[in-house]
DNA sequence: GGTGAGCGA
């Protein structure tokens, strides 16, 4: 499940997302959506989950919670 | 170097 992130810190990177979303399930991959000319991060993510019922749970666990400090936004992204 | 709603190269 593709999962949606946004409201993140600017110094929060993919690797938080990552061990963020890990403590409740298997993540496949995560993304911070970082600007490809500054390098700066555009405070949103991707995170990519095998298992749905994780994801779920994992979702409503983190979403308007706080990570670094700042309170994310977790919510299901663009399905295919 | 900063901002703060939104869906990536």
């Amino acid at each position: 499940m593709n999962i949606f992130v946004a409201k993140l810190n600017f110094k929060t990177r993919k690797e938080d997302l990552e061990k963020a979303f890990s403590q409740y399930g298997q993540v496949a991959s995560a993304k911070v959506i970082t600007d490809r000319e500054t390098g700066r991060s555009k405070g949103f993510g991707f995170v990519e989950m095998p298992n749905d019922d994780e994801a779920n749970k994992a979702i409503a666990a983190l979403n308007e919670s706080e990570l670094d400090g700042r309170t994310i936004v977790v919510k299901p992204g663009n399905a295919k």
